[in-house]
DNA sequence: GCTCCCAGAACTGTCGACAGTCGTCAATCG
DNA sequence: CGATTGACGACTGTCGACAGTTCTGGGAGC
């Protein structure tokens, strides 16, 4: 077989998983819509168009679904998932959950080092917010919270939020939107910053549900619209 | 291929997967500590006992590394997850998370259909843990805690509690050791129940923190000993 | 014209086989 | 005697094939 034209790479280290690359290639396909909500997927015409056999496909598929970026019927195969509002509604109920535990946790072990990593970071999400494009606004904005949680230093914690956000990228591709402007985005931020630095429990959790409400709201809205 | 001694079932319904089966057979062997932690499972070896082949052992290998009952290496294969007290730590950590909010969302949609069902399985649970086996004991716990978050609405947080479930079992197995004495198991639980009747969130909160506190000191105190 | 049934197509679940890689152990060299 | 290297063995990653099931489309019957 050669190394498959199918993913663009001239990757000079070939040492990963065709189940990997096969895994990556899905999400990518499944978060820019070029397969719809919904639809089947067939193990044969993947393996066939990625000239590969079916063996990796099935176990990419899995992992996706395992992500929750797919689901499997027996018998019936995958199945790209729909997420209507009350699914969506949870998912962030969810992450709601697993911030405001991470917030929690991590106002009592706040210190310089973290405060300057995740200052660093929303000054570069402010920066993304003027000139790039909306994926790379979003995956900053992942970034963030994502290092909010490991801060945090439950690392199993870590791993459910990482589950989770391929379907927070799943949601927001669905409505299709981009978050609100950029100030709204950094003022939302500073705001997290602020209640850490205050050593304030209550502050934290005031903050916390006040931004993951704000996405939810914004992303329900969104799913009302376009459905 | 023969139905499959190794499988201790004249199981009359044979519809179900084999991926399934496997992943049972793995899952009980684990759990009862039939393979030791940190070790090594040979694909072939294990679908040679089964008298399966090898693609419904790794579907079902990768199924329990999901569900962090094995951890895989590439190229190495799948070994046998060994939770040292730091990882267990975090894994209470995150049940009290989700316990938690669910506590906090069920209370405001407490009724007496919930009471109910809540209060049953108390009694079932302080029944059994007069007469039946350890392992029994703990599998109505768990079924107490999971119609908690049930109740509570929200299915992704159910999914995440029924992933932990099972590294839920793997501590509790390590340990060796059973739950405390029944009244303690029974009051404990009842604390639960009476919170939530209060409606008082706060208190909802405090019941949870409590027990769930005295689960992991429990846990986390068994493992020093034993390691 | 509509419904029901049957045959063909397509697909998943499972299997056995091959190739490349990793660990092991012994033989060789310094 | 210790370190290094090379061959052997075992195992994973991947492949193509077969069997049973599910879906589809067309024809017969009402």
């Amino acid at each position: 077989m050669t190394p498959s034209s199918a993913f663009g790479s001239g990757a000079i280290i070939q040492q990963r998983n065709l189940v990997e690359q096969v895994a990556d290639y899905l999400t990518q396909a499944i978060i820019s819509q070029r397969y719809a909500p919904g639809e089947r997927l067939s193990e044969v015409q993947l393996a066939r168009d990625l000239g590969v056999s079916r063996a990796p496909v099935r176990e990419a598929a899995r992992l996706l679904e395992s992500r929750g970026l797919l689901v499997s019927q027996p018998r019936r195969g995958f199945f790209v998932r729909a997420l209507d509002a009350s699914e969506l509604i949870d998912v962030f109920d969810l992450r709601l959950c697993l911030e405001r535990h991470a917030m929690a946790r991590l106002v009592d072990s706040y210190d310089a080092q973290k405060e300057q990593a995740l200052r660093r970071q929303v000054e570069l999400m402010c920066e993304v917010a003027l000139h790039d494009s909306d994926s790379r606004k979003i995956e900053e904005d992942l970034v963030f919270h994502r290092m909010l949680i490991d801060f945090s230093g439950n690392r199993r914690l870590l791993k459910v939020f990482d589950d989770i956000t391929h379907e927070l990228r799943l949601c927001i591709a669905l409505i299709g939107k981009t978050h609100a402007e950029p100030d709204t985005i950094a003022t939302c931020h500073w705001q997290l910053l602020d209640a850490l630095a205050s050593g304030d429990p209550q502050r934290c959790r005031e903050a916390i549900d006040y931004h993951i409400g704000v996405a939810r709201d914004y992303v329900v809205q969104g799913i009302g619209e376009s459905s």
